[in-house]
DNA sequence: AATGACTACTCACATTCATGACTAGGGAAG
DNA sequence: CTTCCCTAGTCATGAATGTGAGTAGTCATT
């Protein structure tokens, strides 16, 4: 159970509706993680039997009805536990590493159409994760954030988050680079 | 479906029997993926069945007899659309990001140990890759053999690998820096 | 006045992924 | 001579993840 420990950790910033959350998942400032709605309505309604998470409903004028949901004291024990589990190494799971793989043996323009498509992808991340870098640590440099701020989970990920963007971008454009070379340098025989 | 392409790029590389797979795939020396043994059995069946791939039967003498399979056209055919085709922009799925997102609640011992882990986990990929990476290129420098090297799709996405557990350690080591720091100046306190 | 977008969710199903257990012969080490 | 590891797989099952479709009211746009 994985997505469990990340709904968890995602509602530690604070209170959240099911559907807030969706949205802080498919934007992926969650950077760590991703998910559908229906998977995460349904990890919350899990996770209130399971008593991890308590919700109280918030009755609205113009909107539904929305359930506001917080990390009780179990859910804080579940997630220390979590911690201190052994955790799977993480794979990459892309099929963009997938098509780079077969480049000997498929077009090479199809292949750089998708590869400049990440790369600016990966540039907008790169621009989001600066702007919520520099919104979470306000006036402070990164060094005195890191080292008095109050919440700096949420800052460490979105760091990662954003060097590996930045690795995304930086290679695609070098792969680019290189096919576009051997392409004329094919070309000239 | 996504392992099943990633087995098509695989078996670009020369014929491989399913244990011979199995090995690279567990390695991780096919960085872009991962998979368990039974999975990749099943999916060559279904490759086969439909045609993408075609298997010969290589009868040894002192080991149970083994089966190579190949690429066939179609096989070809398929990838080149798999290329041409949407990518989902790949997520990350990473516990660890999780245990970090969640450092302010946590102990930071407990996840001090488990970024250290990981750091000498990313370590050892970084010399695996950096001994495959040389072992392809072989006496010719990496501007060389991109340039004119005969197959240069694994090397690309190898690099990819390096740079990803390059950003993977120092990330490790620069969260382990600031929760260490944090921890001695909360004691001063 | 209709169209589409946003909030806030739910149901059901399909696909994909992971896991344990099992077969079966050979070789190496103690 | 027994125990363990390696090759080379298969079978069955469960957990996790993904997707299409639907409900229902509000608000802004054309």
């Amino acid at each position: 159970m994985a997505l469990r420990h990340a709904v968890l950790a995602a509602l530690l910033e604070g209170e959240l509706s099911g559907y807030q959350l969706t949205k802080a998942f498919d934007i992926g400032v969650a950077n760590f993680w991703h998910a559908q709605p229906q998977q995460l309505y349904a990890e919350l309604t899990r996770l209130e039997k399971d008593g991890l998470i308590a919700g109280r409903a918030v009755v609205q004028e113009t909107r539904p009805t929305k359930r506001l949901f917080h990390v009780t004291d179990a859910g804080l024990a579940e997630l220390e536990e979590f911690t201190a589990a052994f955790a799977k190494p993480s794979f990459i799971r892309d099929d963009l590493l997938v098509k780079v793989q077969a480049a000997d043996h498929v077009d090479s323009e199809t292949l750089i159409a998708q590869l400049s498509e990440r790369a600016a992808f990966a540039e907008a991340k790169i621009q989001l994760f600066g702007k919520l870098l520099r919104k979470m640590r306000g006036d402070l440099t990164e060094e005195e954030f890191l080292r008095h701020g109050r919440r700096i989970g949420p800052y460490l990920t979105c760091l990662r988050g954003l060097a590996l963007e930045q690795g995304n971008r930086d290679w695609c454009e070098r792969t680019i680079t290189v096919l576009r070379e051997r392409k004329h340098s094919r070309a000239r025989h």
